[in-house]
DNA sequence: CCAAAAAGTATCGACACGAAACAATATAGG
DNA sequence: CCTATATTGTTTCGTGTCGATACTTTTTGG
């Protein structure tokens, strides 16, 4: 195996271990845990398909069960509210609250990510968001996990007049819906990852 | 606040969560825990300064009370020996047994990680050693934290005839001591970063 | 020599986590 | 239509993590 893995496995573990360091303990002064600010996290960030108790085990690489008590817990403190789905009874979506938003804005990014990615020159920054999203995508894409990534280069999404066109759901999404993260994102063929913002 | 700061955030804690889901996987089928893995990974990378609870602590970014436990539960499963020091018998060094060391080359690196890293060219995995790299070093300088990196890249490092000089400790060291993770590293003025294997 | 700091341990309570059992609803096959 | 089977989510239980606090032992500094 080439050296190479060793090194990233390591670079990653570091600076993820750094980030949920600087992350635990600004939950811990708001009192929430951090796996709970996870969820709310994802919560804010993912579409209308995304939005149950499955997504968030799959999403945060957990069993359902230690996720329906996270995601009672944080019904409980008032930072989620949960609405059963009309169509399908067994389904739940959730939504955080407005303290349930405003706090994961006062958490996310931590303040230790960006202080040393502020020191970063431009170009620098760029090459950065590039290579992590290059890696992300190609470890999913080796191990056929779940992207978990946003509707504009997913390969069931479609531009029509006047917005977009889900070919898996059949409805169609307006342009805030497709910067949000679906569960049943898949990558389309070509290098989907290029897509500038 | 650039954009780019929630990107990387976003991007460093799905890695993240995706290497650490796999890793605890394969811990549950070992019958560790994922943070006895990582106190005992770290054990087998750092140096002869830096084996103790308290810089495995600083190293995971977590208090020694809870880190005494998960080295006790170690030591109690046989991958892991203490010894008290010498000179501070407050001091007590930990050193992880062949099944410990065994343990850890058995899980690390994961092959999710490992998978991923395969599928890309040559040069987009230098690319990749290098941009974590850069960002690592670049957030502990930022927030004065430890750099828990190798002595050859450490200011108090030095070049002697038959090997080298820790400035700081006014100890000899080899070849193979400057590959080893320091507590005290603190990086030389120059990119010191930019050093290749 | 004594106070303060530092390294480590012990104990407690809150919560995370997986496993297993469970309830409710949806889907598929006859 | 009706009954397996699958899917979604919850509950319960046991183990373990984690931080806070209090504690001991040893070192250091005035």
């Amino acid at each position: 195996m080439s050296e190479k893995v060793y090194l990233v496995h390591d670079l990653i573990e570091r600076l993820g271990n750094l980030v949920r360091a600087d992350v635990r303990a600004v939950c811990h002064a708001s009192g929430v845990r951090p796996v709970q600010l996870e969820a709310l996290h994802y919560l804010t960030q993912c579409n209308r398909y995304s939005d149950t108790p499955q997504a968030v085990a799959e999403y945060l690489g957990l069993t359902k069960g230690t996720v329906s008590q996270t995601l009672k817990v944080l019904e409980e403190k008032g930072l989620l509210k949960k609405r059963s789905d009309p169509g399908d009874k067994r389904v739940v979506h959730l939504a955080p609250t407005a303290s349930g938003r405003r706090l994961v804005e006062r958490i996310v990014p931590s303040d230790l990510l960006a202080m040393g990615i502020g020191k970063l020159s431009k170009s620098e920054q760029q090459a950065t968001v590039e290579v992590l999203r290059l890696l992300l995508s190609s470890v999913q894409k080796a191990n056929n996990l779940r992207t978990f990534a946003q509707c504009y280069s997913c390969r069931f999404n479609q531009k029509i007049d006047d917005g977009y066109l889900c070919e898996l759901t059949q409805e169609s999404l307006t342009a805030d819906d497709v910067v949000l993260i679906c569960r049943e994102h898949q990558y389309s063929e070509r290098a989907a990852t290029d897509i500038e913002e």
